[in-house]
DNA sequence: CGGTTCAGTTGACGATGTCAACTGATAGCT
DNA sequence: AGCTATCAGTTGACATCGTCAACTGAACCG
C-alpha cells in the first residue's frame, strides 16, 4: 500500500525532477509551472502543495544541488590516494565541471534570491567547509582561510566566464582547467603566506 | 527644431535609461517593456522601433556597460601616476565596485545570451584587450595571458560570489577587495612565470 | 504639393504565475 | 465500522507580460 505521505514524496521528487530536466533543457525560463506538472504527471498548480511559489521550486533545486556537491566533496576527503594539492584542484575541477554539464543549474547556485534560503544557505555552508578543510590540510589551517576564498571564487570565476563565452582559448591561452592548476601551483609555490 | 532622427534618438537613449533604472532597482524580472515605455514617455511597445525585441534591449544595456568599462580601463592606461601593479589592482577592484554598485548590470554583462551578441562581444574584447595590456606592464608580454585570464576570473568570481551572499567575512576572513589584493600580491612575488 | 516613410499608438492574443473554489481519497477518532 | 476532517490534486478564472497587426500622424523627399 501506498500511504498519502509517500505518494506525496514521491510527487515532490516527480516535480523536481521535471523542473530539473526543464532548467537544463532550457534555462529558468522554461521552467513554467505547466510544464513542470506535465513532465510530473500531475497537474498546473500542483507544485503549489509542495512549494509556496515557483520561486521556491527553483530554490530546492539550488539545495539539493548544493547538497550534492558536499557530498561530493565528503568523498574527496576521504579519498586517500590523493595529495593535499591534487585534492583541491580535483574538488576545484569537479565543481567546474558541473558548471559545464548543467550550466543552469549551476548559475542558480549562484543567484543571489535562492541564495539566500536558509535551506540553500544550509547546503553551500556544508560544502563550503568540506572545500575549507581540504584547503587546510594543502595550504595549514592559519592561511586556509583567505586562500580558500580566493581559490574558490577563481574556480567560479573561471566557471562563470567560460559559460557567458567571455573565456575564449584564444585570448586567455589557455582553458579553465589550465588556469585552475596555474592557480593552485601558485599557492604551492608561494612561500611566504602572509 | 528637432528633426525625426534626432527625436528618435532621444527616445532611445530615454528608452535605455528607464530599463536601466528598473533593472537597477528590480532585476531583470523588473524590466517589462510596459515599464520602460512609461519611464521613457512613450508607451507599451514603441521599444520595437528600437530593439528587435526585450531581450535587444537587455543586450544593449550590457553593451553600454562594457563600453562603459573599456572608457575606464583607457584612463588606468593613461594614468602615469599608478605602478604597473597598483594599474592592475585599480582596475580589478572597478570592476567589482560596478558589481556592487550596480548588481543585476553586472549579471547581465556575464550572461549567456547577451555575451554571445557582436556589439556585447565587440565592447567586452576592448575592455579585455585593455586589460591584457595592463597585465602585461605588470607580468611582461609573455605570460600576460595566462595571469589576466587568471586574474579577470578571480575577479568576477569573488564579485559574484559576493554578489550572491557566498561571500562571507565571517567565513573567508577576508572581503572582495582583500583578497584582490592578495592574488596580485601572489602573482607579483611568483618568482618561476613557467 | 503630394506621396512616402517611419516613430509611436492601440487592440488583441497566447502564455504564464497565482489564487479561490472544488473534489475525492485517506487518516484518525469514537 | 462509521463519521469527519485533512490534504493532495484539479479546474476555472484573472492580472500581467511579450509580441504582433493594423492604424495614425507628422516629418521627409521628389
Amino acid at each position: 500500500m501506498t500511504t498519502r505521505a509517500e505518494s506525496a514524496a514521491r510527487t515532490r521528487r516527480a516535480l523536481l525532477g521535471a523542473a530539473g530536466d526543464l532548467l537544463d533543457r532550457g534555462g529558468p525560463d522554461a521552467v513554467t509551472l505547466r510544464d513542470v506538472g506535465a513532465g510530473a504527471g500531475v497537474s498546473r498548480s500542483a507544485a503549489y502543495r509542495h512549494f509556496e511559489d515557483k520561486n521556491a521550486l527553483l530554490t530546492a533545486l539550488a539545495a539539493d544541488a548544493w547538497a550534492a556537491v558536499a557530498i561530493g566533496l565528503d568523498g574527496i576527503l576521504d579519498d586517500g590516494s590523493l595529495t593535499p594539492e591534487s585534492a583541491v584542484r580535483v574538488a576545484l575541477e569537479s565543481l567546474s565541471d558541473l558548471g559545464r554539464d548543467r550550466p543552469h543549474l549551476y548559475r542558480l547556485m549562484f543567484t543571489a534570491g535562492p541564495a539566500d534560503h536558509p535551506a540553500v544557505v544550509d547546503a553551500a555552508t556544508r560544502a563550503q567547509d568540506g572545500f575549507l578543510t581540504l584547503v587546510g590540510r594543502f595550504v595549514g589551517t592559519d592561511e586556509a582561510r583567505r586562500y580558500a576564498g580566493v581559490l574558490l571564487a577563481a574556480a567560479h570565476g573561471l566557471t562563470d566566464l567560460d559559460l557567458s563565452g567571455h573565456l575564449p582559448r584564444e585570448k586567455w591561452h589557455a582553458d579553465r582547467h589550465e588556469l585552475i592548476d596555474l592557480l593552485v601551483a601558485m599557492i604551492a609555490r608561494t612561500p611566504d603566506l602572509s
